[in-house]
DNA sequence: CTAATGTCTCTAGCAACTATAGGTTCAAGG
DNA sequence: CCTTGAACCTATAGTTGCTAGAGACATTAG
């Protein structure tokens, strides 16, 4: 049995973070010790570590709710998780394109830096052009 | 000249977002029509459209507050643009490696769907199982 | 046994919006 | 010209996903 903290250093989540989870329901309401202190075992170890590579990998902690309802019942289709996961690759994706043209911006400016000044900086244009966008504006899903 | 609600729908921003930004700083008090509504031009929208992209790039407004400083002042001393050059590069590249990571992770998952049902789904033991994770956790700097 | 550390609850704050309320201005149709 | 409805104004409060603080109780190392 676990208290919290050894919970949390375990499972790389700072504890009111733990705490907070339980307050919204994504984790269960774990067993006290005689002295009102939480308990957990190796379920809610796994339990909080798929919670947090989720969260690190982008899933909002709604999206993450699902997972768990699903996981929780397993003898339902994954169609639904496997279209979350998909959602967020192309969403990686996109995201990766655009910080290497914002890099190559910037490695120029640091370069030009080195010789003068920053007068003719395309940081702007780089990031404020719409035609460079992957996908239209305006109509997307929010994250 | 644009009104608030057409430089919204042009930059993909919506209009109380545009007046947050103004409250924050990050745009400047636009010249008012007579009957005190906000009127904008052609470097408002550069400005927007490039704030809006680089928040979906996942830049704090901090940082973009200081890349908007660099093209604020091309004549400033190279000294101080320099930096804030190097540090943005810097924040970019850990950015791009570590969506490379996640790129990585659901890829995997994706390709382990089994697209049956959840028992034979791998997305959620993937996102539970701490050995697979591509580096430990609990020293990483917060994104 | 005592001192330090960990835990408890509760409240408040943060970033970056988003929504609502209650009023004003503008542009288009009758 | 006048009305009507959309778009605008200010100001405030709510959202998500935490994080930090205060003040009190529990546990553990020396």
């Amino acid at each position: 049995m676990l208290t919290i903290g050894k919970l949390g250093a375990a499972a790389g989540v700072k504890v009111p973070t733990i705490r907070y989870y339980e307050q919204i329901g994504l984790l269960g309401q774990p067993d006290r010790s005689s002295g009102n202190q939480r308990l957990y075992g190796a379920s809610d170890m796994n339990r909080l570590a798929f919670i947090r590579h989720a969260r690190e990998l982008g899933f909002p902690l709604e999206a993450i709710r699902e997972l768990l309802s699903l996981s929780d019942h397993p003898d339902q289709s994954c169609t639904a998780a496997d279209a979350i996961a998909r959602r967020q690759l192309s969403a990686v994706r996109a995201r990766i394109a655009r910080l290497r043209a914002l890099e190559d911006e910037l490695e120029r400016m640091v370069a030009q830096c080195a010789h003068g000044t920053i007068a003719g900086c395309r940081v702007i244009e780089v990031l404020g052009d719409h035609g460079q966008c992957a996908r239209p504006h305006g109509a997307e899903p929010a994250e």
